[in-house]
RNA sequence: GGGGGAAUGUCCCGAGCGGCAAAGGGGGCGGACUGUAAAUCCGCUGGCUACGCCUUCGCAGGUUCGAGUCCUGCUUCCCCCA
């Protein structure tokens, strides 16, 4: 955290107070700026999956306050940068996506920001841009001789996400080297023609930040900022985001406002209080209300946050169902209509299927081999009977209200309905 | 250009005298305990039409009853010399 700093500036403030800080170039410089007007900031985002996920959320929330503060944010779609790849917070280059492959990311990420910013051209409302727009038109030798010649090598070595790769003996191809140029470029860039005097980002981006922030002051535009956020990590330590089917993502069809909603429900105590400051817009004297349930009842904050956390992004109606769903599941051992529900042919189940395929399809396990260890293991239920035997088959007398319910562990529930 | 190393279970790291579905971690998943938490303990962590069959150790051949392990060629990476 930086020093005990305190933000004049409503947008700092608010910040500050969520818990969104971590680096910042010129606290007292950006603060004094942010307080005698309207500032533009933005952050970019990669288009190297289809969706967002769980860690970019982090900076988007921060462009949602910046918008609510009255201040313009711009969200930038990497669609040149990404045809390059950043090396930060990577051990190894990723694989060169294809131009094609970068536009579908890109159209599938661009529907999260509507959810939190809204978008105008006038006032503060957000824009959206994509740094292909210029880093496509950039020549080589103009390239070198305007932008190039402001980069020093020896400086670029000593970055971390340089340093890494070499003190690691790990290949860091000249297309990666220059990433950062153009992430530095993008920010000078979005300064002349937006105005844009600060960009947020991950900590893992402050190299690269700050990168633009110099080259802004050498190649004579106004005084840049540059602003991290803290990287984001369970109380255990681990990177948030990753459960064992992936990341967790934003979209919809990707990740299912249940799941997301169950993602936030399993947060471990330590890490309620955090979290519903950084992802929830509930006021903080609320927050503090909810932080300060001990024992089981934390329980209840982390319902609150799942669904304030799922309604902010989803909707409310969506948060409200998987809330309701979680509860019939969960609270009365029911089978609520809304859980995921599998289809399979009605002659399928009247055959008698085998409850390892029966897994199989629903998504629950990968493999027969899979559902064959956890029967082991005790860890496969049919309407919450344990399977004990491998060979044994599903068949309509077990429909309940129309629909088996398979489960794996305790958390994770399929419906299984006949058709 | 010369010399020397390295590539292992498609999550990662990493052992591996010619008999290996391949040690050990980490991570993940399941079970017990709980509060859908953490910590702890136990189990699992190639595939299948499953007491059997099939496919795995960079790639392609070869020697052998049998190769991750030996030989040859190739690819990629690292180190030293130039």
């Amino acid at each position: 955290m930086t020093s005990d700093f305190q933000p004049k500036s409503d947008f700092l403030r608010v910040l500050s107070e969520r818990g969104f800080i971590h680096q910042c170039s010129d606290f007292a410089g950006l603060d004094e700026k942010a307080r005698n007007g309207r500032i533009t900031a933005y952050v970019g985002y990669d288009c190297t999956a289809p969706s967002l996920h769980i860690g970019n959320l982090i900076s988007a929330m921060m462009l949602h306050w910046l918008q609510q503060t009255g201040h313009r944010p711009i969200t930038l779609m990497g669609g040149g940068t990404t045809r390059v790849g950043d090396p930060s917070g990577k051990d190894e280059t990723r694989k060169l996506l294809t131009v094609e492959q970068i536009e579908a990311n890109k159209n599938g990420i661009k529907g999260v920001f509507s959810k939190l910013l809204h978008y105008s051209p006038d006032g503060n409302g957000a824009i959206m841009v994509d740094n292909a727009e210029w880093l496509t038109k950039l020549n080589y030798i103009d390239m070198l001789r305007d932008i190039g010649r402001h980069f020093s090598i020896n400086r670029m070595l000593s970055m971390d996400s340089v340093k890494l790769r070499l003190d690691r003996e790990q290949e860091l191809s000249f297309i990666e080297f220059n990433y950062m140029i153009l992430q530095s470029y993008d920010f000078v860039e979005l300064s002349r023609n937006y105005d844009c005097c600060l960009q947020m980002g991950g900590s893992d981006q402050w190299g690269n930040i700050v990168n633009g922030v110099d080259l802004g002051r050498r190649m004579g535009s106004q005084q840049l900022y540059a602003l991290t956020t803290p990287l984001l990590t369970t109380a255990s330590g681990a990177k948030m985001g990753k459960t064992a089917s992936g990341a967790v993502w934003l979209n919809a069809d990707m990740f299912s406002p249940y799941e997301y909603w169950q993602f936030w429900r399993n947060t471990e105590d330590a890490d309620v209080s955090r979290f519903l400051k950084l992802f929830t817009l509930l006021p903080l004297d609320e927050i503090a209300k909810l932080s300060a349930l001990g024992g089981a009842e934390i329980n209840e904050a982390k319902k609150v946050l799942a669904t304030e956390a799922t309604a902010l992004l989803h909707s409310r109606a969506a948060a409200d169902e998987a809330a309701e769903t979680a509860r019939q599941t969960f609270e009365q051992g029911g089978a609520a209509e809304t859980l995921p529900t599998i289809i399979i042919p009605a002659a399928e189940l009247a055959d008698g299927l085998g409850v390892l395929a029966a897994f199989v399809t629903a998504g629950l396990v990968a493999s027969t081999g899979e559902a064959r260890r956890l029967i082991q293991g005790g860890g496969l239920r049919v309407n919450d009977e344990a399977v004990s035997d491998p060979r044994s088959t599903l068949d309509p007398t077990l429909l309940r209200d129309g629909a088996i319910k398979l489960s794996m562990g305790k958390k994770k529930h399929v419906l299984l309905k006949a058709e």
